[in-house]
DNA sequence: TCCGAATTTGAATGCGTTTTCAATTCTGAG
DNA sequence: CTCAGAATTGAAAACGCATTCAAATTCGGA
């Protein structure tokens, strides 16, 4: 029980009420076993009356890590992210780790001041959420010793560490699912794709796959549709009305796909009766759906998880070595699809 | 252009590099009027030359603030904890803070222990979502000298600041909208209400207005749904293959909702037909749903700015005043309920 | 050109901690 | 009981920066 906060809880306090000297006190935290259990007990119990509570920012002077690590994130608000955010949180607490977040909106001039930031802060370590970054922050990065990876995406060939899926082959993998049931009357409906590598990855997969099986794809097929349910949804009702719905809709994210979704059956359209309806990011609850939706998995809480604990390690053992850890991705088939 | 990272870039190595005195550089930095102007262009120059990073750690130490604020959420993986997190942390990033996020998953032990981190790293303030604490949490925050809040539930006889909705009018709200209806027989689904109070608040609301009504609800009509829409559609099931379908569901959030009603769909159940589905918690999305659901708009993005807003400007001003800000919820009737 | 005031700068001190390194106390074998 | 070596503790020097206060410089006007 905490007396009152008088004077200040400093070290010096703990020693004086512990009748040592600041010295033990520091030692009696950090090597436990250099001092004497008795010893240890008359700290710990002026620790707890004074209410003392250590300053990290006093050790941090020290070139002792501060136990923070940054995470840079789009935007916490979506689902997606939010699921990365947490195993990534869960993971990296796990060390004793605390993350720092911060969110640009796919704006990367501010990608740039939160890294600064975070820099500021000298945080351990720091993960992005997507590959692209402005010259400058790839400059800052270089110039800096802790360990910087991103997360999300795979790509074997990137000069960070990564940890992600390769979203290519989800693309891929999504639209040759609708070319083998037959489909060749698509529309498609991705997010924007500037400055967001996972939704050109997948994009360019798709499409790869589109060419490959000679499928043309006329600019009036693929809709460029943000990621939002509202907008998804009003985009489909308007192809419904303009009368030109295709044989099944491809959708960049499991979020555009509900959307879809939404808007079909507002229009009392059968799925996949009339349309089939392909997501790709399997959220969570995606397959709970009515009927489940058809989706190609990615898995959001292992990746989180795995890059937490990467870049843990990485500032552990003080490791610059770089590394790609690629998360599979799966189709999972659903019941929004079927063949024509 | 930053140069190398030779030897470190320190306050000194700049003092050097400038020529001037590590006084001269501070000050150029904090009271930037006080140097002159062509002084202050050669710090600017060595300071870029050697890519130097101010220490937050050892400003920290002279009583000047961290720029933190702790964020301490059940969990960051829902999506309207998500949402109060972003609006949270723009609203604070607007003055500079940034955030510090830890998630504890309705376990109040962690709750303490990752407040005790945070103040470790000395934030400057704390926010906590929801208002159920330990008593040593309590003890600990009544000891430290900076702001804390809760965020979420709207309780004007709480002892700290709070930022939220009136959680338990929204749920008799909702209540009192399929009394209204004509319904009788209803079935309840809330998350287990255990170190909850937002929960608790929304379930007392309802039970409050069923009672005042003169409606009985048996135990076996009143059932605890985890946040999982899986588990929401799997009791739906349950419910309808028992043949105890009431003429109405409330749903103590809009996740349980979207279970129920894809547990509906999955059966056939036509909504609002057959059955009438109530949510609360106006997540996005949930007017976007085919029929757009009817529920009880709690404004999660207003809440978490707002919050975010009062707890840095108490940090600013230095001020302890508690301020207890109610944020309006509002009935949403979509197009899930009907008259009985 | 010179003087006092205003502006600009620097030396020194402190912040809360960790970390040598040396001093002190203890231990057990002889 | 002694003494070497082990175990334990303390004094003092960093760590990177902000601030105070005094010194140095510059400026305006006579």
């Amino acid at each position: 029980m905490p007396i009152r906060k008088q004077s200040k809880a400093d070290i010096v306090a703990v020693a004086n009420e512990a009748g040592v000297s600041i010295s033990t006190v520091s030692r009696s935290f950090n090597h436990p076993d250099l001092v004497k259990p008795q010893t240890r007990k008359k700290i710990d119990r002026a620790v707890r009356k004074l209410g003392y509570i250590r300053n990290r920012a006093a050790q941090t002077m020290h070139g002792i890590r501060s136990a923070t690590i940054g995470l840079v994130v789009p935007t916490i608000d979506h689902a997606i992210f939010a699921e990365v955010t947490q195993a990534f949180s869960d993971a990296v607490e796990h060390h004793g780790f605390t993350i720092l977040v911060a969110s640009h909106g796919y704006d990367l001039e501010r990608e740039y001041a939160i890294f600064r930031k975070f820099l500021e802060h000298r945080v351990d370590g720091v993960a992005f959420i997507g590959m692209d970054h402005s010259e400058d922050l790839r400059q800052l990065i270089a110039h800096q010793d802790i360990p910087a990876m991103s997360v999300w995406n795979y790509d074997p060939s990137s000069g960070y560490s990564c940890v992600g899926a390769d979203n290519k082959a989800a693309g891929r993998t999504a639209a040759q699912y609708l070319l083998d049931l037959g489909h060749r009357d698509i529309v498609t409906m991705f997010p924007p794709v500037t400055d967001n590598d996972r939704a050109r990855a997948r994009r360019d997969g798709a499409m790869d796959a589109f060419e490959q099986a000679g499928l043309e794809m006329p600019q009036a097929r693929q809709l460029e549709v943000s990621y939002s349910i509202a907008e998804a949804k009003a985009r489909t009702v308007a192809l419904i009305e303009a009368d030109v719905l295709p044989t099944a809709i491809l959708c960049g994210n499991d979020i555009i796909a509900q959307g879809v979704l939404h808007g079909l059956r507002k229009k009392g359209i059968d799925i996949p009766g009339q349309v089939s309806v392909m997501g790709i990011g399997d959220f969570p609850g995606s397959k709970e759906m009515e009927p489940p939706l058809s989706t190609v998995r990615i898995p959001a809480r292992e990746i989180g998880s795995r890059a937490g604990e990467t870049l843990a390690q990485a500032i552990i053992h003080q490791s610059s070595d770089i590394v790609h850890i690629q998360c599979d991705t799966a189709l999972v088939p659903g019941g929004t699809c079927r063949p024509v």
